[in-house]
DNA sequence: AACAATAATGGAATCGTTATCAGATAGGAG
DNA sequence: CTCCTATCTGATAACGATTCCATTATTGTT
């Protein structure tokens, strides 16, 4: 590892130039501007970014804190914005804290004495203990994702009110009356969001849904399972004709667990799930879902990032889309 | 931001001192270390990672570079490392070359510059750039998932020629004995290592693998369409009794495609992937794969960061699972 | 009570970079 | 030939933490 002063003294000249040559700050003759970048090839500099980031208070860093990392849809947004920060020069430091408020918290520390320039999260939930210290550094700071209840920070996410209503009026559409969700964890605000607009899209056309059928998943499979398994021994299941999943996963996994309770999807029972993924259109019955734009919310995220707004909190809102596909195409007579 | 300086004004004492407090080096009398434990927590102070990092050459930092992060196992070795780091509070730096030997370049000299304490990389192809760099940095690099040929560094796999190598027993031992390959690509020596191992399996048994049915994918969906629809255009493809993909992905998308060409898995033709993801057992009929254990390779990797090895360098292959399901489950009656 | 040994603390240099300021060189105008 | 302005360059002081080294305070020993 060279240091900035050895490629001065190899070039014969001050650190003071060198400097000025790499970042093209201030004037350097030709002549002397070649005999500096001769001496940075030779010796394979690279400025030190802890030097240089100690001394302008800028890690050329943005962190990137997630609830964990297998999941599709954080995978993408870690590619994203990965390459995103790759093409501006920033380096990008994750973190998951596995809805921990104690992980969360350390890891915001952490990257804050890195000098990070930028912090997107994906909180822990309303319990997460990073309040007042998001309100100090407000222009930093993107919520991605999920959101904190009544927090004042940026945010980019989806509408899940909206996609919840969605699903509910499609599903109401295909003349499904009695109908049975797997919602996320309650204490992420999305997944009450979610299973809230659902349940307003009925309640709309005058339909009560029965709170029996709701169950809290976790977002993994073995959550969908364990769904499947009690809503079966329920009296009332036979008379349910449809279940959305709130991820793609756990509708995979309905799908499979009503499969070998003998029950037929689409003809049997509707199935929904949510995210877009590959998942949906691969199993058989390709799945109905609500595609979330990923691609596009990370990219909004750095570039909120980037160009802080004036106005503090900003919070944008992404529409889902309704993906229709085999698991919903059943006509369900109504009575 | 306060600064160590802060808290040693606040406290009335030196920046030695309110040093050796937080680093529990050297004596200090505990009426001067409350006093500084008290500043501390008043000023909510936290060590500046980029000053002690400039100063002992160390930026408690993990680097890890993948080639992307959005497929499944990717994820898991994100989802590892960042567990462990946390575990010795190390930060974890992440970039994506997208198989592009100048991106892996651009990563591997940022990460340096910030003066990480291991690099663990799952390298482009033996195209890599890299070659002479990783040599002057041998105990700190460690090969993930994918190797170089011929280098010199350490590294920790899957014994792919042997995953190769079992997945041709099964399916010779189901009866199949006309079988098709939908390879990942050959610049990817692991890919190589796979249907080298496929094709030794048969050849042992006397059977010559048809080259006219072993198709260079990517990894992706899109291209096990691609190898199905070609196949399926070839006369010989009748006789093909057995499909293995070399990942879950594609194996799901050849299922799908055989599906809509009216041929019934495993009733017509056998199937199988690899990778072991939960798609391998959520579709429907279950697809007989190879169980990649992801964790402990990330675990290995990450204890031979910490336990740097004396004789570099180690070449560590972990032994693949095959884990049957319905997919491979029919045999094939031998002429 | 005097001295040695140890405990506790502070000062200063260092890591590698950059920004400010002052000094040097060159070129042109008078 | 002098003076003045550009252009160019170098010394120095930060950024925040750590680690020697030196100094002072506190014990214990005889």
């Amino acid at each position: 590892m060279s240091s900035i002063t050895d490629v001065a003294k190899l070039a014969g000249i001050s650190k003071s130039t060198v400097s000025r040559v790499i970042a093209n700050s201030g004037p350097v003759k030709p002549s002397t501007r070649e005999k500096v970048l001769k001496a940075i090839k030779m010796l394979d500099y690279n400025p030190n970014l802890l030097a240089s980031g100690l001394r302008a208070k800028s890690g050329r860093l943005i962190g990137l804190i997630l609830p964990e990392s297998v999941h599709f849809d954080f995978g993408f947004f870690i590619q994203t914005i990965s390459d995103i920060c790759m093409q501006y020069n920033l380096g990008l430091i994750i973190g998951t804290h596995h809805n921990s408020p104690e992980l969360e918290s350390r890891l915001f520390d952490d990257f804050y004495s890195r000098n990070i320039d930028g912090l997107i999260i994906s909180p822990v939930s309303d319990a997460s203990l990073l309040g007042k210290r998001l309100k100090d550094s407000l222009g930093k700071v993107i919520l991605l994702d999920r959101e904190i209840t009544n927090s004042s920070c940026n945010s980019v996410s989806l509408d899940n009110y909206k996609a919840g209503y969605m699903m509910g009026s499609h599903l109401y559409s295909k003349g499904h009356r009695n109908v049975a969700c797997i919602t996320g964890p309650q204490h992420i605000s999305l997944s009450r969001d979610r299973i809230a607009g659902f349940r307003q899209a009925f309640l709309d056309k005058g339909v009560m849904i029965d709170e029996n059928f709701v169950y809290e998943g976790n977002f993994d499979v073995d959550s969908s399972f364990e769904a499947i398994q009690k809503f079966s021994q329920h009296p009332g299941f036979s008379s349910i004709t449809a279940i959305w999943a709130q991820n793609d996963v756990m509708a995979v996994g309905a799908l499979k667990k009503l499969t070998k309770l003998g029950k037929s999807v689409p003809d049997d029972i509707a199935l929904a799930g949510m995210d877009g993924t590959d998942l949906s259109y691969l199993s058989t019955p390709s799945i109905t879902t609500i595609l979330q734009p990923f691609s596009q919310m990370a990219e909004k995220t750095m570039s909120l990032l980037r160009n802080p707004p004036a106005d503090v909190p900003v919070k944008i809102k992404f529409d889902p889309i309704l993906v229709e596909n085999e698991s919903t195409e059943k006509e369900f007579i109504i009575k």
